[in-house]
DNA sequence: GCCTTTATGAAACATAAATTCCGTCATTTC
DNA sequence: GAAATGACGGAATTTATGTTTCATAAAGGC
């Protein structure tokens, strides 16, 4: 039987092997595509799992994996893991390497690349600062105020509305119940009318301040719904009406700000939020 | 039985374990010692070998590796083997201080502590990545292409929607036109309509694909609008339809991604569009 | 619409591995 | 110098892993 003969050599290396899996996409059965993409996008589960943990993970069967090794030219699932296990050997990560990367990569050598670089450093001090700058015991309390929550109402505008919107997209799917403020003009006040103390609200702003966010966060507290706020200044007018408040500067590149912290952070927020739910009893999570 | 009356815990990172390895180093038995100097100096060795063969390799007998194990308070030799892996896993960072810093720091006493710890490290971690899979020649590639369109159409659905929100913003203040797409429901197709090849699209779309996002970036493909995409995957559909693609991969906390990686990069590539406009010529930037 | 081919799932099999157990040896202590 | 304690090596045991096989399902061709 010329089960294997290979026209085309075996890949020795994770490259050749990442093309020729890209190459041959189209044409793969289902199954086998679905381990080709798990594959390619978890390449360390590959090199540390068994055969058995890793059918599991990309949710096919075992044999599905050796079938999967068998039609790249591989004597069994085992060969082809070797490849993915070299990939992490000859990566030796050389740490230091890693830095030197940021500030001496190819990035730099082209125009655009310091950009790039710029962002990414930025990036990096930013979560570096956050770890300092906000107080544990401050996200503990934060987290209380939301988990205790019937609804979180969101309020974010421009800059800090991406912020919101991926929050709101997480607590959808972690269902969690919420509602965003500020997204059509005119009704938020209908909104915002029917938020009580039992609900809890969550504002972000950043300099310069959008008075709409500053305001409704004012109504909301007057209303005594418990306010969380995200801000970049210990200044910031939203404090006033919040119970809690962080203060979180993003680094910028030459002027321009990312929102990498702050995504961080929302999603820990987020998260944490939702979690605490879940352990504060099955027994209402699921109205 | 008292076998290991840990009065000290057990090593739960490499780190640690290499530490309390050399100080009990002088005490330990000679077999034992031959052991330890051997995992030490092959590390990797260690992670992805087999007790059999570490053994072999070593020149000691498999029992010898399960008795080492439990010298320092692992169960057997396999749990010891889990510390190797997660080295090889976790790109254990030349930032130790950095790492260090978070996973002693005073939100680790806390509940949700150790959830915020843990996006900041996966924020950190995605951006380590960044660099790296991100080429340069590629992301030039990208800028000049947005650079010289005359509206850059942001395709963005649900996840990856604040991304293109945050683009949004800031092309709006750096006066550069562009056009969301996806917004309101209905209107998508007019807008599209209108797209031609002196335009250009960035779309952006996560695991699981909206098909939406997809089909709308192959519709602009098939205008001969240019698109450049961010994606998760080298096997997001999307790639088919692009001109230049970048596959970012953000790293998750308890399967849960932020998007801080990827926020450095979008306002990388957008204040670098805007950048080159500039220099391409103020004669016509302001139309 | 039927038949052939290919893909897929589930379980069985054989093998290789980790771990435990026990006998032997060396070193120390009384 | 004898007994005892601990280390070590090697084999036995048990676990679990990769692979194969077979039956079924889906797809494609005539």
């Amino acid at each position: 039987m010329a089960e294997t003969e290979n026209s085309i050599a075996i890949p020795q290396d994770f490259e050749s092997l990442k093309t020729i899996i890209l190459e041959r996409k189209a044409q793969l059965p289902k199954r086998l595509r679905q381990v080709a993409a798990y594959a390619l996008d978890n390449p360390d589960e590959i090199a540390f799992g068994t055969a058995a943990s890793i059918a599991t993970s990309a949710d096919v069967q075992p044999s599905t994996l050796v079938r999967f090794a068998q039609h790249f030219g591989f004597e069994g699932f085992s060969s082809l893991q070797q490849i993915f296990r070299a990939r992490l050997r000859e990566r030796t990560p050389g740490y230091d390497e890693r830095l030197k990367a940021l500030s001496g990569n190819d990035h730099s050598k082209l125009e655009s690349g310091s950009i790039f670089n710029g962002f990414v450093a930025a990036a990096h001090r930013s979560l570096d600062n956050i770890a300092s700058s906000v107080e544990p015991e401050a996200f503990e309390r934060a987290v209380n105020i939301l988990a205790a929550a019937e609804t979180i109402y969101l309020v974010a505008k421009r800059r800090s509305y991406p912020i919101s919107g991926y929050m709101a997209y997480a607590f959808g799917k972690l269902k969690v119940k919420y509602q965003m403020v500020g997204t059509a003009a005119g009704v938020d006040d209908d909104i915002l009318a029917m938020a009580g103390p039992k609900d809890a609200a969550f504002a972000v702003s950043f300099s310069p301040y959008a008075s709409e966010s500053v305001n409704q966060a004012k109504l909301l507290a007057n209303r005594k719904v418990p306010v969380v706020s995200l801000t970049d200044s210990a200044f910031s007018p939203l404090a006033e009406s919040s119970k809690v408040w962080f203060e979180l500067v993003e680094a910028d590149h030459a002027g321009f700000r990312s929102l990498s912290a702050s995504m961080a952070f929302a999603m820990a927020l987020t998260v944490a939020v939702a979690e605490k739910r879940r352990r504060n009893g099955e027994d209402h999570s699921m109205e």
